[in-house]
DNA sequence: GGTGGATCTGTGAACGTTCACAGCGTGTGT
DNA sequence: ACACACGCTGTGAACGTTCACAGATCCACC
């Protein structure tokens, strides 16, 4: 019933837990006899190591809290995330441990958490501008990393993300290659990157073509926008293109200008971001900007592990994203 | 540098670490006065358990897993459900942890994982039928249960869902109800519960009429929802209204039905299933059962945590779905 | 043949808790 | 006056590892 420990793997191979721990932590110095009677005594009493034991002496925690920030956008972007980064970890033999911080009582469970040594690393996600924790946790001296940059601390944390900026530029001169004239944008919150970068390189793309006529702000809500994509239109009604910095405001635009009579792609061309799932489903489908959401979740992975091995500076990352032209513009 | 430990804190507080313990413990017979020191002691030093050691000696692991199954379905819902959890199991001071069983190697992982005693128990997400981990793990002897039904392991594995079978009569009942004659059903993989019950449901009213020919299987994604659709139209081509198990494969459905000519509601009217972000994406607005995602997940883990807590057996609980009536039926 | 370096093994201590037990006052009932 | 329960406290052992150290064996080289 018990379940076996080192002590009776070692008895049962005739040989000392010293050794066995070796074997189990690929020491070198260990003869084949014993390396191979230690495995069978491994395999036949079915032992798995205690880590709360090896933790405990090590002085480790052997898994990584993934941060998520309220307010819980729908973003079908998490689950890809998470799935990524649990394999990349696992090979590590690092679990992963999800925690929340939306309000300051859960701020405080985080910071409790990793101060009191329970986590190797941290992943934020998510995490807006402002956020009190990001200082506190990287003061408490702990690896941490951001999948997306953080606002104001891009030089403290580092991070692994998707070239919004040069995303947004790639959407922007396709609209522009089509021959349209009056673009508009609907931004995300100025408080993320997604909004912030989404919105400059459209307007690198646009120059001085991008007024503030032309730019409406969202929340990343379909309801927001429906909202902006109906300010837009009763501002420049002349206008031929939108470009929404989600998928999710796109079809929230998209609702708008079929009220309002406008067909599109023929009046006015509608360009989302994320290549998420409902990119397929509004209609027309979504001409959009996919992240390699696989890849970014990987790298800010690899970031971490360099930081909890040892590394006291790692350069963050930005990969490129890529234009899906469908039918909305 | 060094964290503080239960000795420092007796040192600070002039007190034995017997009694801090106690006191960390909420135990009763603690005097008020040492309960004081204690209580400053702690806050001065910033002491935090160590989970490692605690859980050492305590012979527990202070952490849930959650494992998701693959194939990774573009499933919204899981960011809701992981939140829950998160949620409430930290109330009770236990984390979160996930993990991913997609394939051999991954399912071998989580059973040493669980078998190690590096959980207290087992929330299964998704899991299809015939998943060989779900026997492996209950034999195990750890709690399981799993956030909707596990098909063919409904009476050894509890669970917490909505009522599959009760929302799809709603779905139907109110097509019915429009005076829709010749309903068509898109239903899930015949492997999954929604995939099941929700037909179950649907032929619960239909009947009869809910004929061989008026059915078709997709297996969750949009593509499938087209293809089935299609099929349904060469079969049947008088058909007024069709009932896809999930949003999802509606949206699918709703391409096809555009392609082919046919308006909406007008000409076919198109039920959806899940109320997730496509379903007031897609032109027009989808009429969908709602599922009560929250309290599901917290149900489940109110059924882990009983078990945990020594319940020898608990009652799986199927929660009420709601209609949302919007203009694509 | 002695020295010294590999290679391999066993042992004791430590990691930071909890828990059972024993002990000690203090009051209360007989 | 005695026993006894009650409230509170301190102590030693245990949980299952890893790690540093010391010792043993073997071989090669001078």
């Amino acid at each position: 019933m018990k379940r076996p420990t080192i002590h009776d793997v070692a008895a049962a191979a005739g040989i000392s837990r010293g050794t066995v721990s070796r074997v189990l932590n690929g020491d070198r110095y260990v003869s084949p006899a014993a390396r191979i009677a230690i495995e069978r005594a491994i395999a036949e009493t079915g032992y798995v190591v205690n880590r709360n034991a090896r933790n405990l002496v090590r002085q480790r925690a052997g898994s990584v809290v993934m941060v998520l920030s309220e307010p819980p956008f729908e973003d079908p972007n998490y689950t890809t995330t998470i799935r990524t980064a649990i394999r990349r970890l696992g090979e590590r033999d690092l679990s992963l441990v999800m925690m929340i911080a939306g309000d300051d009582r859960e701020r405080e469970q985080v910071l409790r958490y990793v101060r009191g040594g329970h986590a190797d690393g941290v992943f934020l996600l998510s995490t807006h501008a402002g956020d009190p924790l990001v200082d506190t946790l990287h003061g408490a001296g702990i690896p941490v990393v951001s999948c997306g940059a953080v606002i104001g601390r891009e030089t403290v944390i580092p991070y692994a993300a998707c070239d919004e900026r040069g995303g947004a530029r790639q959407m922007a001169e396709y609209l522009v290659s089509r021959g349209r004239r009056k673009i508009a944008m609907i931004t995300g919150p100025m408080d993320t990157p997604g909004g912030i970068q989404r919105l400059e390189g459209f307007a690198d793309v646009l120059g001085r073509k991008a007024s503030k006529k032309l730019i409406e702000h969202g929340d990343w809500t379909h309801a927001s926008g429906e909202a902006a994509m109906a300010r837009l239109l009763e501002r420049v009604p002349d206008l031929d293109a939108v470009f929404a910095a989600s998928d999710v405001m796109a079809s929230g635009a998209l609702h708008t200008l079929r009220a309002a009579g406008r067909r599109v792609p023929e009046d006015v061309a509608v360009g989302g971001f994320d290549d998420s799932s409902v990119a397929i489903s509004t209609h027309p489908p979504l001409t959009t900007v996919r992240q390699p959401l696989r890849d970014v979740a990987q790298e800010t992975v690899r970031l971490l592990l360099a930081l909890i091995d040892g590394a006291d500076q790692v350069d963050s990352i930005a990969l490129p994203t890529s234009l899906i032209v469908r039918e909305s513009a």
